[in-house]
RNA sequence: GGCCUCAUAGUUCAAGGGAUAGAAUGGGAGUUUCCUAAACUCUAGAUCCAGGUUCGAGUCCUGGUGAGGCCA
């Protein structure tokens, strides 16, 4: 409807001025509470190249609207702002125009070039953190946005399975643990492995402090500490193929991964292709060397290999260092590369944390010097740390919250108060089960996705597992509601019938007109990558639902043709949370 | 030191250059013979500072202050 205004504004603005408004002097949008109407024309822009004012622009154009759009029913104009009331028919229609497609708000999926959206990307050395859980959540819902919005999308995942960082873990494991497995000690695989690493700084330290006493100075203490040393030959052993050190690595790594698997599937988290750094790492090498070959990059004195990057006023870029060792960046050239010739895709998204930022747009430039024309479809989705509410985490200081520990507490608190509450038979059996996991996820999930991707957040334990207010819980209680309304109606999606639209309440037009605004939603969403804006759609919506079904009888009205509309309302408005929380990975139950 | 982000009620988050800056939480006061009170209603409370651009600035520009990140 929002389209059809503006487009209509255009060619009023036309007949009237003889003037070709450009579209974002066109502003319409939803009219605020507090003034009558459902949309507002903000004439300001258009007063200026029509040099008129303000006001009168706006009464001709109301005029001019309301004689060409049967929609508009009346309108008034206020300072600059011209606020169009649309007919209750028209709204009226709308729902029995839509209330019977499952797939409302949903673009068709599409068939053409995929896009690929990398996502959690985790190292094989210790279990996941909070960090990686905001990574996960907005990696996984922004590919359900952007299926959503009707992009065919790819979702993968890169292993950073590499001995760089499993080897500590493998060295003190081999050192203290004594044989130890996941199936032995009935620790999490990645959670042992963890231990492991965490075992393998303390006795580091230990002996970093003994070679302190001896009187070494600090800064050569981590190069002199045995523990350093063995873990630098391990290394070269991997590199070299030893057979020894190769099989304990695979074994320590299937643990990390089958832990990690426990965790996606707790998640609902899924990848169409997972990558293994360790499979890919040498083709980066390879692309650098041939870009050296063909002059694309340059070699220091030293041996060095670079991109010279000053024409962007920035540093030269090391891609293989002067003992042909490489750096991260050429595996990322490599996996792009690859990633590309698999796929053909449309676009890159790679979703990781901002401290990155300087890294991609260098990669980006880097790639683009080599020569890859695709350079440009590379897209770094960047989030905002997370943060801790005395600060950041710290794995030293021990305040890092686990992510498996964290989903624990939740389901915890979420079977607590569905019991304090006593609205469900089964608490203790499978129903009980499934509906905790639900509402802790949907807290958890809501919680972090609610804010912009962009920007830092606060993760407050304490506030994460309430369930009031602006939450996940709160949004499935709503859907709870409505299910148990429609159950107690009987309700088949029948539609309805009989229905004078004159006696549309405010409250319910006020649902109607959010609920239109929904297929745009998601395409906003999909364009700036946000679920944080899908998540505020669907709690203004279900605000507005409470505040209709708090004061508005469905089932002892009299008048049929009104309970039939209030149902279908209901219904169709279930069905937009219900669809809405499916775009951020959120379940929602009938009953809680 | 150089570069990049950010700064809004006590706290956590909103606000496509547009009307009187919205929520939640916490504080205060209420709502249950009625479809689930995990709800609803009322109430007090904020744009870091100084300039500028604009009919109009939380939003854009410049400078400052403060916080975080990246690069050495």
């Amino acid at each position: 409807m929002e389209s059809t205004i503006q487009q209509q504004v255009k060619v009023l603005v036309k007949e009237l001025y003889g003037i070709d408004a450009e579209d974002n002097k066109i502003v319409v949008r939803g009219t605020l509470p507090e003034f009558e109407g459902d949309y507002t024309v903000v004439v300001f822009p258009l007063a200026g190249v029509a040099r008129k004012a303000p006001q009168q622009v706006a009464q001709e154009l109301g005029e001019g609207l309301k004689a060409t759009l049967p929609q508009v029913a009346s309108f008034n104009v206020i300072k600059g702002f011209l606020n169009l009331v649309l007919a209750n028919s028209f709204w009226s229609s709308f729902l029995s125009d839509n209330y019977s497609d499952s797939r409302y708000g949903l673009v068709a999926p599409g068939t053409g070039k995929p896009i690929v959206v990398e996502f959690s990307s985790p190292n094989t050395n210790k279990p996941l953190h909070l960090g990686h859980i905001r990574n996960n959540l907005l990696g996984d819902s922004v590919s359900r946005i952007l299926v959503a919005a009707g992009y065919p999308v790819k979702k993968v995942n890169l292993i950073n399975d590499r001995v760089i960082h499993i080897c500590k873990s493998m060295l003190a494991w081999e050192k203290f643990g004594s044989g130890e497995t996941p199936q032995t000690t009935g620790i999490k695989g990645d959670h042992l492995v963890g231990k492991y690493y965490v075992r393998f700084q303390e006795e580091l330290n230990a002996e970093k402090q003994t070679l302190r006493e001896k009187g070494v100075e600090e800064d050569r203490l981590e190069e002199e500490a045995p523990l350093m040393q063995e873990a630098r030959k391990m290394l070269k052993k991997w590199e070299e193929g030893d057979e020894k050190v190769l099989n304990i690595w695979q074994m320590m790594n299937q643990w990390v991964m089958d832990g990690f698997r426990k965790s996606y599937q707790r998640m609902d988290i899924s990848f169409d292709k997972v990558y293994r750094e360790s499979d890919t790492y040498l083709k980066g090498k390879k692309m650098v060397l041939k870009a050296l070959e063909d002059n694309k990059l340059l070699k220091k004195e030293d041996g060095a290999v670079y991109a010279r990057l000053s024409h962007e006023k920035l540093n030269d870029k090391i891609l293989l260092r002067k003992d042909g060792t490489s750096v991260y960046m050429t595996q990322d050239l490599g996996t792009a590369k690859i990633r590309y010739d698999e796929f053909n895709p449309q676009s890159m998204v790679y979703v990781v944390g901002n401290e990155q930022d300087y890294h991609f747009k260098v990669l980006k430039l880097v790639l683009n010097i080599m020569g890859y024309s695709w350079a440009h479809i590379l897209e770094h989705l960047s989030y905002g740390m997370v943060e801790l509410p005395d600060g950041k985490m710290k794995s030293r200081e021990g305040t890092v919250v686990d992510a498996d520990d964290l989903m624990d507490q939740m389901v915890e608190t979420a079977g607590r108060i569905t019991r304090e509450l006593g609205k469900i038979e089964d608490v203790d059996g499978e129903e009980g089960r499934q509906l905790f996991h639900m509402i802790s996820m949907g807290a958890l999930k809501y919680f972090i996705l609610k804010v912009d991707p962009k920007k830092n957040m606060t993760f407050n334990p304490e506030e994460s597992i309430n369930f009031t207010g602006d939450t996940g819980p709160f949004i499935q209680y709503t859907h709870a509601r409505i299910c148990s309304l429609l159950r107690k109606a009987g309700y088949e999606k029948e539609g309805f019938s009989g229905y004078d639209p004159e006696q549309m309440l405010v409250a319910e037009k006020n649902i109607l007109k959010k609920v239109a605004r929904y297929p745009s939603v998601i395409q906003e969403a999909a364009r700036e990558k946000s679920p944080a804006l899908v998540a505020a759609f669907v709690y203004d919506l279900v605000k507005m639902y409470n505040h209709f079904y708090q004061d508005t009888p469905v089932l002892k009205e009299k008048d049929p043709g009104t309970v039939s509309f209030r149902l279908t309302l209901s219904a169709f408005t279930g069905q937009v949370i219900r669809s809405s929380m499916a775009l951020l990975g959120i379940q929602v139950p009938e009953k809680m």
